[in-house]
DNA sequence: GCTTTTTATTCTATTTTAATTATATTTGCA
DNA sequence: TGCAAATATAATTAAAATAGAATAAAAAGC
């Protein structure tokens, strides 16, 4: 995947089993090994490691291999990339036409 | 697609090519026909249509038929749902995130 | 009416994604 | 040593997404 950052959370958190992943790691009180992950969705074992391998590539998920385990734990902060990329369309909530004229205003573009 | 609104809505902006469609419309100063969209992307104004289609399914683009045109405008509302589902996991990525990491930092610089 | 413009529709090919099964590898432990 | 647990890897299947070509249809303008 030569897709860049933005486009790789968006498509990490695109999928619903994977928002259920993501969030089952973030309330858990510590790093979780596949197995006790993939013990709480009906999906294959082999189904949960892909989407996690989707998560830790977007970076929301780093996983760290400890004798024959690997624990995975959540990691939000690029999720900030999406928030940031939605503030830009914040400005056009509500009233379509004053929020058009913030924007003009804004970027100087307007008389 | 038989998918939630918020699935729909992340899927729809997951796309490079949706973006910059979905940007170039709400940027634009009226709603612009699909011939005149088209005309500022690469791909085929068959391609453009399709993602109209799916930005339109999100409820991020809303198109009306206008004799034998039909003229496409941008509706950020719906991404809303996207801010809110960010919420939740903004306060693990606040102070207590940055406490464990001065916490490891130090105990780095100890070692 | 005729031609051009705008768009939809149908069809096809390619790629990507999601998920499973089967097999192999590594590690911990009796 | 030998077995069970945890995981990886490969092969496969099915479905969905992406994109374009060809064709059809509707409306605008002459």
């Amino acid at each position: 995947m030569q897709s860049n950052k933005i486009t790789k959370i968006l498509k990490a958190i695109a999928d619903p089993t994977r928002r259920d992943i993501f969030h089952a790691l973030v309330i858990a009180a510590s790093a979780l090994p596949i197995t006790e992950v993939s013990a709480q969705f009906e999906i294959s074992r082999q189904g949960v490691t892909k989407h996690l391998k989707t998560l830790e590539n977007a970076g929301l998920v780093e996983i760290t291999t400890q004798g024959r385990e690997r624990f995975c734990s959540a990691d939000p902060k690029p999720l900030k990339a999406v928030q940031k990329w939605l503030q830009f369309y914040e400005q056009f909530w509500g009233d379509a036409l004053s929020n058009l004229e913030n924007f003009l205003d804004n970027k100087n573009i307007k008389e």
